[in-house]
DNA sequence: CCTACGATGATCT
DNA sequence: GATCATCGTAGGT
């Protein structure tokens, strides 16, 4: 593994070739903290207006304002009123296609993951995108962070691709539209790769009848 | 291992 | 007002 950044030009590609590429770099946040860095086992494509399950899907909003964007740097959203998950943008400004970061093995800095979920187990730090954003410590100051830049501190390191004989696809999880398109990457075998959840619309509480 | 469900708030219609 | 790219816990197998 070496220390050096992926270049812009790394992201300018198509988001489906970017994804399963993402498997086995090195994702790392420096903060007063310390540093605390993984390696991607898991990810997701989302390919701006033509996908449905994109946040891109009906344009730019004040939220998916990064999406439209140059590529490379990092989309954070808040949802379910508690959860952050972080995408890499990907393709050339003006389009809005991301890559959803989603699991990944902490390889150095475990303490300080540890440290941000106390009950979580080694397996567990960042086994799903909300998780990952917490061992990491992302949050909303992380957003349209430039993932590119030398010194910065949220940056994609060059790591040990996976192999790709062990890269396997499928559908991606928990989302409700496009489920034939299948755009989850993910290591085979490894074990920090986030259990399959199906959408499950959620039922109204009460109908008053 | 599995399935069910509540927490909690921003975003969009 | 409904939905949501989720998680942790509780309970059963």
């Amino acid at each position: 593994m070496s220390g050096a950044l992926l270049p812009r030009e790394f992201f300018d590609r198509p988001v489906d070739e970017v994804a399963p590429s993402l498997l086995g770099q090195v994702l790392r946040h420096r903060t007063p903290e310390g540093d605390v860095a993984l390696r991607l086992t898991e990810v997701e494509a989302y390919a701006g207006p033509l996908d449905p399950a994109s946040h891109a899907y009906r344009g730019r909003t004040q939220r998916n304002a990064v999406m439209f964007g140059p590529p490379g740097f990092a989309y954070v959203y808040f949802t379910y009123g508690m959860h952050f998950c972080v995408n890499l943008v990907c393709g050339p400004d003006g389009t809005s296609s991301a890559v959803l970061l989603r699991a990944g093995e902490i390889i150095s800095g475990e303490d300080i993951a540890q440290a941000r979920r106390p009950r979580s187990t080694v397996r567990d730090l960042a086994r799903g995108p909300a998780r990952l954003c917490q061992a990491l410590g992302i949050a909303r100051e992380q957003n349209g962070l430039d993932v590119c830049s030398p010194g910065g501190p949220l940056t994609v390191l060059a790591g040990d691709p996976a192999d790709p004989a062990l890269v396997r696809t499928g559908p991606r999880t928990g989302v409700n539209g496009a489920k034939e398109v299948p755009w989850r990457f993910w290591i085979d075998g490894d074990p920090t790769v986030s259990p399959y959840r199906a959408h499950v619309p959620r039922q109204r509480k009460k109908v008053v009848q």
